[in-house]
DNA sequence: CACTATTAGTTATGGAATATAGCTATATGC
DNA sequence: GCATATAGCTATATTCCATAACTAATAGTG
């Protein structure tokens, strides 16, 4: 692709000093998703000497926490599309951190429980996670923390 | 594949009550992410009739602002690999956003600028990104935007 | 000046998250 | 009983993001 050279010499500089990014940077989604880069990188790194991904660590603690709860249930509560729970929850089956069981009830649906080698994985996993956090948000106090996830809940409601 | 029925009942709910990801909303970058995902979603479909996905709209922005600017420089201020840069250039260069310029001093290099036209729809998708953000965020008082803001770039340091 | 290393842009490629449509089996409501 | 809805699954496409390798051009070093 041919192109056209400069109609005048560049200019040495003739834009305000400061960041490229000056303006995208009055944005909260901007600063939400560069914030939200950075925490998603450290939490994958840190998942994944346990074996797990970010997904795959959410649906496990999901499970943990929520004995029996079915893939559809879980998928609304993370978010997600049910079809997309699928293979997460394959991963954890294999792995033998969770279990998937017929429900009597209803046999349609299948109740997810974790195993014992789940919930010790969850709970080592979530631990490096927490410390992970903590180093990561060291600049910020308790009370900026917690305000930190107020004001993003507030984003997110849905309780 | 088979599977095991339940060796005894489902229990009716042995589940404390309250949302299922209750433990992963104890992490700042669960929060991170879902708020982030929220007003990404919400940026995406303000700019869609603009023609702009939310990555041209971020280059284009840097580049209204910022004559002349390379590629490389844009990777780096938008945190992206300079590969990925090359797509989204073209794809504003074939829309008439921006211009391509050889620069004198360094034949490797382009200079990026905007167009007439470029500047114009990036003022345009600004104001209403702005707006859809305002309207998103409306749960929030001033001083609350200014601290969510103010946390999130502490998180994401680099000024 | 010659030679090496580095840089800018590009191309190709793959992984991971995400979204949709359609399928089967089962359950529900009239 | 029959239409409709739901749970899980399969397949597929898109987007974002990361890596490797290539070229042309520049910079550094003896």
């Amino acid at each position: 692709m041919e192109r056209k050279p400069a109609p005048r010499p560049a200019p040495v500089a003739d834009t305000q000093p400061g960041p490229l990014d000056r303006h995208l940077r009055s944005y909260a989604g901007y600063n939400l998703k560069r914030a939200s880069n950075i925490m998603q990188s450290n939490a994958a790194r840190t998942l994944e000497p346990f074996g797990l991904r970010i997904t795959t660590f959410s649906a496990l603690s999901v499970i943990v926490d929520n004995p029996d709860v079915t893939q559809s249930q879980l998928a609304a509560g993370l978010n997600m599309e049910r079809s997309n729970t699928v293979l997460i929850i394959d991963a954890l089956e294999e792995a033998n951190l969770i279990g998937r069981f017929r429900v009597p009830t209803d046999r349609r649906s299948y109740a997810l429980r974790a195993t014992l080698a789940g919930m010790k994985r969850r709970d080592a996993a979530a631990k490096a996670l927490a410390s992970a956090e903590e180093e990561r948000l060291a600049d910020l106090s308790m009370e900026e923390r917690a305000q930190l996830v107020d004001l993003l809940r507030r984003i997110d409601p849905l309780d």
